[in-house]
DNA sequence: ATTGACAGGTGTACGGCGTACACCTACCGT
DNA sequence: ACGGTAGGTGTACGCCGTACACCTGTCAAT
């Protein structure tokens, strides 16, 4: 009876729920906590469970992108290709807002994974079918880079100057502090520059999405300019 | 005796001894291959050695980045905002292709260390003095990204396919795999769109060095008639 | 010359990690 | 009824970062 509560209790487990409950554990708790361990107490099951479903903890983090990169909504059709990359970019920064551990992960991986390639994929089909010649197409997709899976990397970012928050603080304002601000009179300029809407006086963060826009637009006016001269490889 | 010429042998150990030590290290064997254990037998000593002049494995990757920052070259004086700044931003990138750890490290710091900051610092004060308004410039910041600090990420080198390869093999060219060609007939048509001067005709990887500068003056020509127009944001 | 503080290298040990390997057990097609 | 197999278990190994107690050589003040 007990046993069988038990046997009812806990769905059999298989890859699809480890992977889902490996994001949930990595957005909750922070990248850093996710190890085979706590993944296999979160699941009720002993560690080397896990490794009956995935390989290894690399095969696990594929795993973990192939999920985040899915959630990704797909092109918009009918628009241009402008409005539909930027429409579908910003999906994938939405996205990776929720999985603030997935951005670094994917860079660290080795390789892309059937998923990435497959967004890239269509991203590129986009690109092509909107009248971008192939060699171009190329370049806009090095000078796109990371932006095009929705992130940059946030490195101006002279606020984050403090101790490391964990994962549950996700980004207090925090101003910056006056000793660095004398330092580095220049950032601190600048991190004050821009604090547009938000009414609050001591440099408080600047609008994200705004520098994510401004910058993908920059690009996609740039690229629209090249397409429209017939951009040919000058090189 | 021996005790003396031992004594000899080795320099007293001090942090820059350490900092040094471990770049080369991780240059070599890899950022993975980078313990405290490896890095202390490297030095001849134990490894509780090294907290006596590091505080912990964290305040060291801040050091060696320091030390990667500190190889960038200075900025070139009595030229225009956008050369100069182009100039140090290949500089930092080749930097950063003598340290291919050092990307990641960067980026998986939570907060920029003091010397990243001053690099920062003196990147803001020439775009300053080239005229950008404080606002365009934090702007511009964003915009450029890691873009700034020499690299920007290869995640569409859909050739870097195969099982990972040790850091010390750098790159082979790798062909597209023919059915991962098949599978994503775009990437595979861009990868060997522009394999440019290389000669190889399997799809060799491309020129880097020209995507990188691609990128790169597609935003700072951007950025200049953004300039010249007089933008003040709109926003 | 003696001492005592202190800087800096040593040794041991702990808890956590990924995971190899042998094992058990429940089910399923024959 | 039974052997194979899929899937969960338990133990163990070798790494990791690092806390903590210890030793030793140097040098300033006595």
């Amino acid at each position: 009876m007990a046993e069988q509560a038990e046997t009812l209790r806990r769905t059999p487990l298989n890859r699809d729920r480890i992977l889902r409950a490996a994001v949930t554990l990595a957005d909750g708790a922070g990248i850093e906590s996710l190890s085979m361990r706590n993944l296999a107490q979160e699941l009720g099951v002993v560690p080397m469970a896990l490794y009956k479903h995935v390989a290894n903890k690399d095969e696990l983090l594929d795993g973990m992108i192939d999920v985040v990169v899915g959630e990704i909504e797909p092109l918009t059709p009918g628009v241009g290709w402008q409005p539909a990359i930027r429409r579908r970019v910003l999906s994938a920064r939405q996205v990776l807002r929720r999985h603030p551990w997935a951005s670094l992960a994917i860079e660290s991986r080795s390789a892309a994974t059937p998923a990435v390639l497959g967004y890239l994929d269509s991203m590129i089909g986009a690109l092509r079918a909107g009248g971008l010649s192939a060699d171009l197409t190329h370049h806009v997709m090095h000078a796109l880079g990371s932006r095009i899976l929705g992130f940059s990397q946030e490195l101006f970012d002279a606020s984050r100057q403090a101790g490391r928050t964990g994962p549950t603080t996700p980004a207090p304002p925090a101003p910056l502090p006056p000793e660095v601000a004398a330092r580095f009179p220049h950032v601190a300029e600048i991190a004050t520059a821009a604090a547009h809407d938000t009414g609050t006086v001591v440099g408080a963060g600047c609008d994200d999405q705004f520098e994510f826009e401004f910058a993908l637009d920059l690009l996609l006016d740039g690229i629209e300019r090249l397409r429209a001269r017939g951009w040919t490889s000058a090189h």
